[in-house]
DNA sequence: TTCCAGGGGTAGA
DNA sequence: TCTACCCATGGA
């Protein structure tokens, strides 16, 4: 057990289920409030409830629970108060996606050479926020940037989160009145946001006012089109975002097509020549919904910290 | 100094 | 719908 982590839960997942892979899936877990150990292989966030109190959670691999059956534990600190743990447990399946059926795109993994290792190393669940909000910022602060910087803005943000009780230093990801009180001057300049800042107010200020309502997003607009189109009509989020965005909001059905993902199409399948982004997608086309999550865990099959994984003796 | 990064907004055609 | 241009910032 981790030190100063109570023992909490236990939460299961049908196999193929990997935490590293679902952890380490995309950047988030390089995002503050995340930590990912690499040492313990536990991925930690400081998480602040809708109630305002603020936890630790740590989750690890789990006991092996049964053949079809996987598990992630739980740890909190400090110990959730009455009714804390049930609001934890869900956000903490929620981030990991545990209650996501991919069946169908493991069979079609399955089916593809290319994708084969995806459902072997139990691949293809991507890392999300708790809300609609976090995710949207972050995406914000992908934009037309190295992602260092995205590293450092969101850092600085963070900065103005909710305490962990007894540690400054441990912060939930701010709320949109936080990032308001925070004000232009620090978005801007300190937290280097630069223009995004205007964004991001923009943002804070119509959902603090009640004009946007983020969570409701992937509810109402159910399929894939309809929520990239709400996605994109929030100020600092065009189409490579919203395609992001809907991605971990759980739409699949279209590529996250920037700069870094382009650049891997053109290398893998089109020898370095310059073809343009539809071209791009009429060579994944044939895996209908599945189209954005096979092209993204294709690109992450190539990263060495991915290879050096996959050739570990399992 | 110039270019560019895990792009987006806007004006003009 | 498409294109050109601008947008802060910081590292190379």
């Amino acid at each position: 057990m981790p030190v100063g982590h109570e023992p909490a839960d236990v939460l299961e997942v049908p196999r193929p289920f990997d935490l590293w892979a679902t952890a380490r899936s995309h950047g988030w877990s390089s995002l503050a409030p995340y930590a990912w150990d690499e040492a313990a292989g536990a991925l930690a966030r400081i998480d602040r409830l809708p109630n305002g109190r603020v936890y630790r959670l740590q989750l690890a691999e789990g006991p092996s629970t049964s053949d079809r059956m996987a598990s992630v534990r739980l740890a909190v600190h400090p110990t959730p108060r009455a009714g804390d743990l049930t609001i934890l447990r869900r956000r903490a399946r929620r981030l990991l996606r545990l209650d996501e059926d991919l069946g169908e795109f493991h069979r079609l993994c399955r089916a593809e050479p290319a994708l084969r290792d995806i459902p072997r190393v139990g691949a293809g669940r991507m890392l999300r926020s708790p809300d609609v909000w976090e995710d949207v910022v972050k995406g914000i602060c992908t934009t037309n940037v190295t992602w260092r910087r995205t590293i450092a803005m969101v850092r600085a943000l963070t900065a103005l989160g909710t305490p962990l009780d007894g540690e400054s230093n441990a912060r939930a990801f701010p709320t949109p009145t936080q990032v308001l009180d925070a004000g232009s001057g620090y978005l801007t300049k300190s937290a280097g946001l630069g223009y995004r800042a205007s964004y991001l107010l923009e943002l804070a200020e119509s959902v603090v006012a009640g004009q946007r309502e983020l969570e409701d997003l992937p509810r109402r607009h159910r399929n894939g089109p309809a929520l990239r189109g709400a996605l994109q009509a929030l100020p600092g989020i065009g189409p490579v975002t919203a395609a992001y965005v809907a991605m971990l909001l759980g739409s699949y059905d279209e590529l996250p097509m920037d700069s870094s993902t382009l650049g891997f199409a053109r290398r893998q399948y089109f020898g370095g020549r310059d073809v343009d982004e539809a071209t791009v997608g009429w060579r994944f086309q044939s895996h209908g919904p599945w189209k954005g999550l096979a092209f993204w865990f294709e690109l992450w099959l190539t990263w060495e910290s991915v290879r050096e994984r996959l050739a570990e003796p399992s």
